[in-house]
RNA sequence: GGGCGGGUUCCCGAGCGGCCAAAGGGAUCAGACUGUAAAUCUGACGUCGACGACUUCGAAGGUUCGAAUCCUUCCCCUCCCA
């Protein structure tokens, strides 16, 4: 059950409870994509570090190790460790990072397995039992993640489909969920697609928005578009989608764009960059992005970021820090995924507690200067 | 003392008469990364007033139109024999 506590604008402070825990948003999700933060850090960590949900992956847990096998060993959670609310992401991603191994059709998307190239087909009804077997409080329908540039013949074709696969994910997910009470029952969230093309994202929110879902996700952006045409199509977009249910950005993203959504109405994000960025030495500051490969930081005492207060930041300097990576110590990527996990659950934190003060657009203008200034030395 | 092999740009290591400022690693210095096929990828890496010029391949001479590559001497190093 979602309800908005506070609203600035149209920035909402939501709360979304679920079977599993609840869910203050706006809320970044930690990606976990094959049950695991890349980078080491485990599960159990992750609450110290501000984490509420994480996110795993359909198309990625189907193949290796198997939802079947999942199940057997209590679903996602119990298999992972980790108490709270879980997303499962459909496998509709895949079929745009995995473009050269999957064909579209109209039931579904075949695949090459990107492991051993066994061939596996993952349609709506594949999509849903999958994710049932997974067990994650929220799924994610199935859907075609277009790239970008794309045509707008071919996006109109993608959008529409994506729709009907939405009503037969749903009608799947209900079959499936028959014997179990409403209230414990796995949500589904549709996902409004549609490119670039503002006219094909109304129509597309408008058509699913009647569906009467528990949660609606924006997808399809951060392909390679500018961030401004991101931002329009959100104008666009989150208007629609109704806003007494929670919104969703997939696949969002810096810590900028995370404000800029926030401010259109948008209460749940996930993103690669902290665990990513984290991984190959970028640490976020609340004054930039530094880099702790150069050489500016071969003997700096301080922590990573004087403003953080985390595990990480609380006890060791950009000089070990920096050391760790030169060396290729397996150290290096564990803390500064640690820290940049912490920095962009501590962020939305910040963001939510600002909505409900009722100061969201001083917060995200200050906080927007301060990330922009740089001034990290 | 005799013999073999060898000394290449920060390191390792190719090259063995022109296509060589010199392969390839490493190190170093930068950069990218947005529902993760990513502990990955890209660029720079002799000097300079740089689509060109200049100085390099242990040292010094020499052969040649042209040498890191061939010859001579010298200086080091490895290994083998005394």
């Amino acid at each position: 059950m979602y309800e908005i506590i506070a609203e600035n604008n149209r920035a909402k402070r939501g709360r979304l409870t679920t079977r599993d825990g609840v869910i203050e948003t706006p809320v970044f999700m930690n990606v976990a994509t094959q049950g695991a933060i890349k980078g080491a850090v485990e599960p159990r960590e992750l609450t110290a570090l501000g984490c509420q949900v994480v996110l795993a992956n359909t198309y990625h847990l189907h193949v290796r190790p198997g939802d079947g096998l999942v199940r057997e060993m209590g679903g996602l959670r119990a298999f992972i460790g980790w108490d709270g609310p879980t997303l499962t992401d459909s496998g509709g991603f895949q079929v745009f990072s995995l473009a050269k191994l999957r064909r579209v059709r109209e039931d579904g998307v075949c695949f090459a397995s990107h492991v051993d190239g066994r061939r596996l087909f993952i349609g709506p009804e594949e999509s849903a039992a999958i994710q049932a077997n997974l067990g994650s409080t929220v799924a994610m329908a199935f859907d075609e993640c277009a790239p970008y540039p794309c045509e707008r013949r071919y996006m109109e074709e993608s959008a529409a489909r994506t729709v009907r696969w939405l009503e037969r994910h749903r009608a799947k997910a209900e079959e499936l969920s028959a014997d179990i009470p409403p209230e414990r029952r796995q949500l589904l969230f549709g996902i409004n697609q549609g490119g670039t093309y503002a006219d094909i994202r109304a129509e597309n929110a408008a058509r699913i928005a009647e569906l009467g879902l528990p949660g609606y996700a924006v997808g399809g952006l951060a392909v390679g578009e500018s961030a401004e045409r991101m931002y329009e199509i959100l104008d666009v977009v989150t208007p629609i989608l109704p806003r007494d249910k929670p919104t969703y950005l997939m696949g969002v993203g810096t810590p900028e764009n995370i404000l800029e959504a926030v401010e259109r109405g948008v209460d749940f994000f996930d993103c690669v960059l902290p665990a990513r960025n984290g991984r190959h030495a970028n640490l976020y500051t609340s004054r930039g992005r530094i880099n702790m490969h150069n050489k500016r930081f071969e003997r700096d005492p301080a922590p990573i970021d004087a403003n953080c207060s985390c595990p990480v930041c609380r006890t060791y300097s950009r000089a070990y820090l920096r050391h760790l990576f030169k060396a290729g110590e397996m150290l290096a990527m564990r803390l500064a995924v640690a820290h940049n996990l912490y920095f962009y659950n501590s962020l939305t934190a910040r963001i939510r507690e600002a909505i409900e003060g009722g100061v969201f657009a001083e917060f995200k203008r200050e906080t927007l200067e301060a990330l922009r200034s740089s001034d990290v030395a």
